[in-house]
DNA sequence: AGGATTATACTTGTATACAAGTATTCATGT
DNA sequence: ACATGAATACTTGTATACAAGTATAATCCT
């Protein structure tokens, strides 16, 4: 790959394949408006830009599509990208999960959980603190999935794992953003993960409500703007830590 | 393809490429387990087996692992099939997303679901009159994802579309085998639906989660046996209309 | 005989070649 | 000038070729 890349290399495991880091790439070139909505790609362009050949890049475009990213049409790959709709869309799914989860949790006690949670945390604390945005956001998505794991329900971390690609970029996205613009929300968030600690070690379902909820908010409407606005949204792609 | 077809032929749309065809074939064999748990399979071996190239095969196992199928490993696929878990977990999903879609009806009336629910519904009926098991077991399929689609959520939508398939295998062959075996279930499943568009048009959200509730019941634990038991696993199988 | 080492037959990941279909463009006929 | 049709340059879907890695089997040495 020749250009600057968007998708940090470290979130990319040595053993992956071209067609995965593919995939993470494009993918945050689509969310980021890098690569303007309604644009058609097609196989052999997408191929000679990034030096590869067609293989890992039909790979690529398919699990775009299932993201629901682009379009494969037979004509080229329409792109989609995401609208605001779609955010609020994500974070339904989002609370749905996390509601059912933590509704297994107040039944089922786990200091270990706990443990691992204030782990990351106390990880996030330290990655802020050195202004490293991306691998706070990364510690973000870290500390959720955590939780969903610890139910060990297989067909909702399906679901998460379906989400959490494009999740991902959206958090990495509005987290730079906010690091140039809004810094103090760093600490507004660490207090709701803090709050959601709370909630899990009293089993106090309505403070865990509550604090998923607030939390959605916190992430969410804050940085509404950005994905309306491409100078903003410039500034978050250019991010460089 | 040469040997006997477990999918029926009509569910693909003439214009499928090879690969969607392979998806849907190795589907079924493996959640009936035609293909047997923990099995290896090489994209070589399926080639042949199906007289393609590797292109096809290499898409189709793809898509299987993200519906958690199969293990794409380094060295081979490993079958890891259906657990009566994954089912229960299965319906865990399906009452979720259903739950939240009833939750939106609810507020929004709509005369032309009712009515297109209607027309599934009475299609539903003359196909089991005529003893059409598999047309039977899709508009049952159909009958839900009209009222999923009906509320307009991308991505709600996506997680049914991610499940779907998997469903409409457990679906086809729980029919499949009830219709040698407990021929009179078709009636009580009828009635159930008669009795979602019921509630869906009064607006009865208490009787809209008894509905579903034991839709789920109906449609999942009269069949428990079915996937345990392989004599039985073989008899859904070998149904041949 | 038994353990280490080389050979071999597999595996996937990527590149390339070919076939079939579609949109565009450009020429041609009136 | 304009519609019609043929040529061309694209597109995807599939097949095949090659490279790199891994497990199994055979061989060799002690």
């Amino acid at each position: 790959m020749s250009m600057k890349r968007l998708y940090p290399d470290r979130l990319l495991s040595s053993t992956n394949s071209m067609g995965e880091r593919l995939v993470s790439e494009l993918r945050i070139r689509i969310i980021s408006q890098d690569i303007p909505k309604e644009s058609v790609l097609s196989e052999n362009q997408i191929a000679k830009e990034y030096q590869v050949s067609r293989s890992p890049v039909r790979e690529a475009l398919k699990v775009l599509e299932r993201e629901g990213l682009v379009r494969l049409g037979r004509m080229g790959a329409i792109v989609i990208g995401i609208s605001e709709k779609d955010i609020e869309e994500i974070y339904d799914i989002r609370l749905l999960i996390e509601t059912f989860v933590t509704g297994r949790l107040l039944v089922s006690h786990n200091d270990a959980l706990l443990n691992e949670l204030r782990k990351v945390l106390e990880m996030m604390k330290i990655a802020i603190k050195y202004g490293d945005v991306d691998e706070f956001s990364f510690k973000d998505i870290e500390f959720h999935e955590i939780i969903i794991k610890s139910i060990n329900h297989q067909q909702i971390l399906m679901v998460w794992n379906q989400l959490r690609p494009v999740m991902e970029c959206l958090i990495l996205l509005s987290m730079r953003y906010r690091s140039k613009v809004n810094y103090e929300d760093f600490d507004r968030i660490l207090e709701n993960h803090e709050l959601i600690i709370e909630a899990l070690s009293t089993k106090d379902s309505k403070l865990m409500d509550k604090a998923f909820y607030s939390n959605f908010g916190d992430v969410q409407n804050r940085v509404e703007e950005l994905w309306t606005n491409a100078e903003m949204m410039k500034k978050a792609r250019d991010y460089d830590g």
